[in-house]
DNA sequence: CAATAGATCATCT
DNA sequence: GATGATCTATTGC
């Protein structure tokens, strides 16, 4: 493996909006393929109501609720499904979605799922793409990310990273708030 | 280039 | 029965 170890749970028992920024620069990853995470947004729950989880526990909301580091994954569109890191100590909700990844290996099997896509930056620049291309799917709803297929490791060596805070993307409740994060000018975040 | 339509279904009202 | 944390192809300038 040429990245560094997997993040333990204390890293995502934290507030979402930590988590969210903090995961930027981190790899993501899921079978051969991997990731770098540059682009992140903060679903922090309770009276943000952008949040799935701030109607309460569903069926499908769950998960949020649960220990943090686990992954929500909901359908979306009818077609797309997008992924999520549980955040906060459990019995609190919040997680981030993980909006864009900068591919860093298993490209060839990026490509055979992504065949729509043009260049590189085009295999996982949005969260439907992302899930795409790694193969994620709803199989993995609950998944524990610190340990399994899916998880997120420290990068290979440790860079100095700018993040710009933006409103979150697509979204008609609380569009003003600074919640989406994004590595400054990297070129694999979405459009 | 920008704007728009269409695909398609789990979830919640 | 309407909506949605999206993406792609197509149309029009």
């Amino acid at each position: 493996m040429p990245f560094g170890p997997i993040l333990l749970r204390s890293f995502y028992s934290r507030s979402s909006v930590e988590v969210g920024r903090e995961l930027l620069g981190k790899v993501l990853v899921h079978g051969r393929t991997a990731g770098i995470i540059v682009e992140t947004e903060a679903y922090p729950g309770g009276d943000d109501r952008a949040s799935h989880s701030s109607r309460g526990i569903t069926d499908r909301t769950r998960v949020i609720f649960g220990p943090p580091g686990h992954a929500y994954i909901y359908f979306i569109y009818g077609m797309y499904e997008c992924l999520n890191i549980v955040a906060e100590p459990a019995g609190t909700p919040g997680c981030v979605l993980i909006r864009a990844i900068e591919p860093v290996a298993g490209i060839e099997s990026m490509r055979r799922r992504r065949p729509s896509a043009r260049g590189v930056e085009d295999l996982a620049n949005g969260p439907g793409k992302l899930t795409l291309a790694m193969g994620i799917t709803r199989r993995q709803y609950g998944a524990d990310v610190t340990r399994g297929e899916l998880v997120v490791r420290a990068p290979a060596e440790a860079r100095q990273i700018e993040i710009v805070a933006t409103p979150r993307v697509g979204i008609t409740h609380c569009a003003d708030r600074l919640l989406r994060f994004v590595i400054a000018g990297n070129r694999f975040v979405s459009k």
